[in-house]
DNA sequence: ATGGTGGAGGGTCCA
């Protein structure tokens, strides 16, 4: 079972390269980010079309998250719990979503950017980081088959980031992100891409729109799958489909991609 | 010269 992830930067934009993509890898789910569409607006006909079912979490203008899968999947929730102290009336922002796919739980997350920083937007990704390791500290104590997967918005190391110098003070890079990053890996999980790839530097998912970041291979690796210890068990491959951001009117990340054994 | 590019959406924000 192939289970891959796509911040596709806009979903009404990229619909072109999501369904070439999907028809060309067939990947049996798709976690999408950044889809910036109201769960309305969501493509689910075309989708349809190509043989997907459609599980969607969005928001106007900004974030949003989906699953596309084969076969029907269960939805189990949208939102992480927590974040009380969101003033009245304010909504959650529309960054997690996750369902059961043939008894794996799976995870479309795109978690907060935080730049600048300081200021409340690195705060913002903080609070929803120790969100997301109560999530996935509970889905581990059940001990549920599970894959997290998505946009972290976090270079685990320096060798996951064209310049480190370069990146100096990026809320991608800075130790708090990082060291929020390990207190989740903390509790078992295993970081696909890295296992079977350990000693693959300028192995990246994402290039900046500007600046020839991506003529010059100036890269980041922020996209990552964290598995449960059944799931890490069956992991047979796991790789960066490079190619599609190389295409026109490309989403600035590209797809990542792992395979589990049936 | 605090740049450069792209998406969404609406008279700018986010990345």
């Amino acid at each position: 079972m192939r289970i891959a992830t796509y911040n596709v930067n806009g979903i009404k934009a990229r619909l072109p390269r999501l369904l070439e993509w999907l028809e060309e890898t067939k990947p049996d789910v798709a976690c999408l980010q950044e889809i910036k569409s109201v769960t309305e607006g969501f493509p689910v006909r075309e989708v349809e079309e190509i043989g997907y079912h459609c599980l969607v979490h969005g928001q106007k203008a900004f974030n949003g998250v989906a699953i596309l899968s084969r076969k029907p999947a269960r939805l189990v929730m949208t939102g992480l719990p927590g974040e009380d102290g969101l003033e009245s009336g304010a909504e959650d922002q529309a960054r997690y979503i996750e369902a059961d796919y043939e008894g794996v739980r799976i995870a479309s997350i795109y978690l907060p950017n935080g730049n600048p920083l300081p200021g409340p937007k690195f705060d913002y990704k903080l609070r929803w980081m120790e969100r997301l390791r109560k999530r996935a500290a509970e889905l581990w104590d059940a001990e549920i088959p599970a894959v997290l997967t998505g946009d972290y918005n976090v270079a685990p190391e320096d060798r996951d980031v064209f310049s480190a110098s370069a990146m100096a003070g990026d809320a991608l890079i800075e130790p708090e992100s990082r060291a929020a990053w390990r207190a989740i890996l903390a509790q078992g999980w295993l970081e696909a891409l890295r296992a079977v790839h350990p000693q693959d530097d300028g192995l990246y998912t994402f290039w900046d729109y500007q600046a020839g970041a991506w003529p010059r291979d100036a890269g980041l690796r922020i996209d990552h799958h964290l598995l449960s210890p059944t799931i890490a068990d069956r992991l047979m491959n796991a790789q960066v489909d490079k190619e599609y951001r190389g295409r026109d009117r490309a989403s600035d990340h590209t797809p990542v991609w792992i395979d589990i054994a049936d």
